[in-house]
DNA sequence: TTTTTTGTTGATTGACGAGTCAATAAACTT
DNA sequence: AAGTTTATTGACTCGTCAATCAACAAAAAA
């Protein structure tokens, strides 16, 4: 039955696995086997379209960050002023599409994998130097020399706040968390200059 | 050469060796064998001590919260003011006993298993609601029914700067961590009431 | 139509690692 | 002195899993 073009359907669905059972579980502990059959092939496949486990996982990472550069920047696009720019930012990063369970476990998760494997660290240094970056051109107008230190500390806050979902029972709830990191930067902004 | 009373010697030994062991590897990927060789003596002498690797794990998370506990009860203990309790809180987190790579990345990969493990869970469990406690004490004089958002988001930034140092490359600063902290609560204590 | 490329899997290999066991020995008890 | 408890390890079992391979099938190219 072999159609051809599977290449990127099966690549994206093992993508998508990874994700699916990394968060699921909540560790890095998953067989090729478990995400191949979630895949719905073979582990063998799975080792023909990704030569390693860990491509797959790195793979993932990439996707996962895809994801939310994309809604970030569309976010972006629209905000007028630079208090729109960060509220895009803080609305992106807690939408429905990446503060939920399976992708903030499996983000937590890549994250002790940027220990071990290079590459991924790599991947979260992009991460940590675009939001940075996104947040200091919405920042820099408002506070000036502040933003530097604000952008470190609003990350630092978004980042523990992805933590602290993991462990979270019930439904994840982005509306508080956004508007944890919007009482941060309110705080800061009405702080004297 | 059995000496007596080996017991509690060993299992310290061993304690501290995985802390050091999942730190420096920063991953829960690690041996029994790699452990016990670490800490002086065979893989069957530590699982003779400990029944499993999983006994080894947990006890080394309360050993980390134990140390973390006891600095911020010492701490807290010559607090006059409201406002000092929430310096001594901040301080005792980014100690330099608190705060070096080997504790960090283990601590790290303790959430992670506190996804896995309920034991683990529950000990996460416990160190959030101690600190939020803590906190809520010294906020509550402060300001009054804001206490609770605050403190939350103090613990979210802690945690979250914890997560960062995870990766950051050279000497933990923790200096800088606790003024980030700091500035946090400036920030919110300066706001409207 | 033969050949090559692409898709697919069951079976196998090879390594590694948690946990058990038997054996040895020193100390302590009776 | 005989027996028991504590300390200690090398060797072994048993399971798991990443990665490979041989084989088969269908489409495309020649």
């Amino acid at each position: 039955m072999p159609k051809l073009g599977m290449e990127p359907i099966r690549k994206d669905a093992l993508v998508k696995a990874t994700i699916t059972e990394i968060g699921r579980t909540g560790s890095l502990d998953v067989t090729v086997s478990q995400i191949a059959k979630r895949a719905g092939m073979s582990s063998a496949l799975a080792h023909h379209y990704f030569g390693s486990k860990e491509d797959m996982f790195l793979a993932a990472m990439r996707h996962i960050m895809t994801i939310y550069g994309a809604e970030v920047r569309g976010a972006l696009g629209v905000a007028q002023t630079p208090m729109a720019r960060i509220e895009a930012i803080v609305v992106a990063s807690f939408s429905a599409a990446n503060f939920r369970r399976e992708a903030v476990g499996a983000w937590l998760n890549f994250w002790v994998l940027a220990q071990t494997v290079p590459q991924a660290k790599r991947l979260v240094a992009v991460y940590q130097r675009r939001l940075k970056s996104n947040l200091l051109v919405g920042l820099r107008p408002l506070v000036g020399a502040r933003a530097e230190a604000i952008a470190e500390g609003l990350g630092a806050l978004i980042d523990g706040l992805y933590l602290r979902e993991v462990l979270r029972p019930g439904a994840p709830d982005g509306a508080a968390a956004a508007q944890m990191a919007r009482a941060y930067l309110a705080a800061h902004l009405a702080d004297a200059p």
